[in-house]
DNA sequence: CTTTTTACGTCAACCATGTTGACTTACTTT
DNA sequence: AAAGTAAGTCAACATGGTTGACGTAAAAAG
């Protein structure tokens, strides 16, 4: 359990590498999410919006209990904010073929357009925090928040990092 | 800019990595939250509690205005959530010594039970993925999420990887 | 020593987003 | 025909964020 991974690595470091992580983790989420917050402002839109209209877009006629395990909040919660993006057509409902009470959620040409904004900002973050730390940290990176979410969700990503080269041992790669 | 990393990289894949770090993030961050949010529920305490009582648990003596930096909200907000824990002893307030007009800010001893409780679930959450993960992974992790946080906070890490052997290449370490 | 700035607190109103609980409608499954 | 399921709706309430205005005490600047 505590294996010998190296001779300097008593209790208190391990304690101190997790809070460490803990808050990196807590910063990180905040300034992930502080710029679509404020275009959202800009439209009277809040983060619930951008959630929603992240995962319709990512899963083009999602169902509405698809969505909402996804999410973990109510349907009463999600429906006050799903109303809204449909009213402003952001967001179109199609009944399902196989199953016609099912609403199938798609994004409009606004929805996608917005989504995309949405995202661009969060992807430009993303991909700047990535292109500093190098394709193998990337990798260590996927691999860690995989083993943070909860077991039952993680099927939902493949993270055995097909896109670097892997078989040669190049590590710590500036440049 | 873009760069030569790997001749397999069109930009559609590099479009799906970064949605796919996005969206890890989103449910890691739901899934961390999810234990503590549970226990504070029940003594009637909430996020912005927590929040709250791990930052001061972690510096012991900051000031309003510090903590208000970190966790970037208003003094009419954190006031609401500050007020009770101190109502209801978790935190006492002394005046500077250098500065009487501040309140430093410190756990009791109930305060430092409950952040141990609390942390403690997220400790042994991150303790899993690290120990799945390996510590090559755990490096480039937080690599990864220094590069999330804004600049001006990411001098609160140190990120250079001390705590494991790093002088030699080894990589992919499992056993 | 007076003035200005700073650290903190407070009152009030409002908004976004979560909750529980009860009930309805339409459709599918048994 | 009956039971179960997908989705919607109404209502009441809690948490935690916001803005704006104002107050007090102490420090810093003139």
């Amino acid at each position: 359990m505590v294996d010998v991974k190296s001779v300097a690595n008593p209790l208190f470091l391990r304690e101190e590498e997790l809070r460490q992580a803990i808050e990196m983790l807590f910063f990180a989420y905040r300034d992930f999410t502080g710029g679509p917050d404020e275009m959202l402002a800009e439209i009277g839109l809040g983060r619930a919006h951008h959630r929603v209209i992240y995962f319709v877009g990512r899963n083009p006629g999602i169902t509405v209990s698809e969505l909402l395990k996804i999410l973990r909040i109510t349907k009463q919660s999600l429906s006050r904010v799903l109303s809204h993006l449909i009213d402003e057509e952001y967001i179109t409902q199609t009944p399902g073929e196989r199953d016609r009470r099912q609403r199938l959620l798609t994004l409009t040409a606004k929805g996608v357009d917005l989504e995309r904004r949405l995202t661009a900002d969060q992807r430009e973050r993303i991909a700047d925090a990535f292109r500093r730390a190098g394709a193998d940290a990337v990798q260590g990176f996927k691999l860690v928040l995989h083993g943070i979410i909860d077991a039952q969700d993680r099927e939902r990503f493949d993270v055995s990092g097909g896109s670097t080269h892997h078989p040669a041992v190049r590590v710590g790669g500036r440049r």
